[in-house]
DNA sequence: AAACTTAGTGTAAAAATTACACTTTGAAAA
DNA sequence: TTTTCAAAGTGTAATTTTTACACTAAGTTT
């Protein structure tokens, strides 16, 4: 079969995607579980992030979209580009090779991938599998085991990059349902930041900003004292950030 | 001749590097005047940064280093990858393609670039025309023209990048010499932050820090009254650095 | 109605940041 | 040798930000 590399495709630049999704508790990252097309049958059920070789006309977030919408069928969603990853030995771990040998047109040629990492609220989605990816795993990213090639540098590097953006950018936001409750807003920032945060404090610094507005919903079915909901206020940030701001 | 991309070379990914240099009062890029190479005369005096495709084996932080070495003659210095560009557009600019058809066995050929920024103290080092550029410039960053390709892009890109590691790690030791005065320190990081740092409370912030170490050396041959010079020390930034830290 | 669970609130102490102006020193010029 | 010039070097008070910390409120379940 060996569609991977059909005659627009780049046999030498691949994109992968770091996907955070937030489930209210804990912090997850999208998997997929890779594995020969259709009838062609390889024993490999290595996870690795989602990606694919780009199109020859095609640009590297455009690429990476393309990935996730065929996984999510999400169009739009939050995308940042983390690097490129170039290692000459990024794909020669042996069950990398063999799984290459089996699906690539050029299984040899070298390959530089840029990562991407990506954010999408976790309950909006019904994530299904597409291209060569048979399952796709929400999997806590403080559990992840070794992944193929070096896709674990890659989710290492997303990590960093998503702590790095949550100081400066609404990236938080992304990740929650469009009304939340403070204590969800809190819950995810301890999450990422792996620390402890003052419950108290966090909420007053984040009330401040002026971007969180308050609505007059509650939280429903819950059995104790239903929490406010907010809502974030796009515009509100814009105006704010364009000087100087500190997110957290 | 067309030797710019030889057998090992990979046809599809360049590097290019944002060199920062710093003269004691502004901060500079190096920039090359691409030509055609030898007798080979193509009328282009076009300005870009300096970059190569890369070769086959060779990792990517590996062929910005070669790139650097050959104008520079550095073995060792300071290298943070800023990202990938990858615009099918990119090599498109009319006079770019004249230039890549004159140059490149496969002009063709889709190119995404890995930006990296290096930082050099411009004092120490001779630096010389290599390889395809016939001449190197240090070029005030706030006056650079219209680049080459999409390596405009990149210079912003790099800027940015500077400036944000400049809050966290000590980049800027690496654009002074061994010993400095406190003077030099601050125009430098006030060059780059393009702002008006307070002069008193920069240099009470620097000191106490605690990794620069007063020498007993001072100034000489100034019309005034001299400054002692001070050393960065490495390790005791390391310790404090292992937890928290922000530079300025 | 009592018990449980999470929501929601305030304050005081410490630390960091900011704004701001005069004296010192050495070299050069008068 | 004195004066002038230019940058070095120094301190403080007011403001803002950060931190640490514990009880009351509200709705649900038992």
């Amino acid at each position: 079969m060996k569609e991977r590399m059909h005659s627009q495709s780049n046999p030498n630049v691949s994109v992968d995607c770091v996907v955070f999704g937030f489930d209210g508790a804990d912090l997850k990252v999208l998997l997929v579980e890779r594995e020969g097309r259709d009838n062609l049958n390889i024993a490999d059920d290595t996870l690795v992030l989602p990606g694919d070789l780009i199109n020859d006309k095609e640009d590297l977030a455009a690429a990476a979209s393309r990935v996730l919408q065929n996984l999510t069928g999400i169009q739009k969603l939050f995308l940042e580009q983390i690097g490129a990853f170039g290692s000459p030995h990024r794909l020669t771990k042996q069950k990398d090779r063999v799984w290459l040998e089996a699906i690539r047109v050029n299984p040899e040629a070298r390959v530089i991938t840029v990562g991407f990492f990506a954010l999408i609220n976790i309950k909006n989605y019904k994530i299904k599998p597409a291209g060569f990816a048979k399952h796709v795993i929400w999997e806590d990213y403080k559990s992840v085991g070794e992944l193929g090639f070096d896709h674990n540098e890659i989710l290492e590097a997303g990590i960093h990059k998503l702590r790095d953006r949550l100081y400066r950018e609404p990236v938080g936001f992304e990740l929650l349902p469009e009304r939340f409750s403070l204590h969800q807003l809190y819950t995810l920032y301890n999450e990422i930041m792996g620390g402890e945060i003052d419950r108290r404090n966090f909420r007053r610094r984040m009330l401040k900003t002026g971007f969180l507005k308050e609505t007059d919903e509650y939280q429903a079915g819950v059995p104790h004292k239903p929490a406010r909901l907010y809502e974030f206020v796009r515009e509100e940030f814009e105006n704010i950030s364009k000087n100087n701001f500190k997110f957290y």
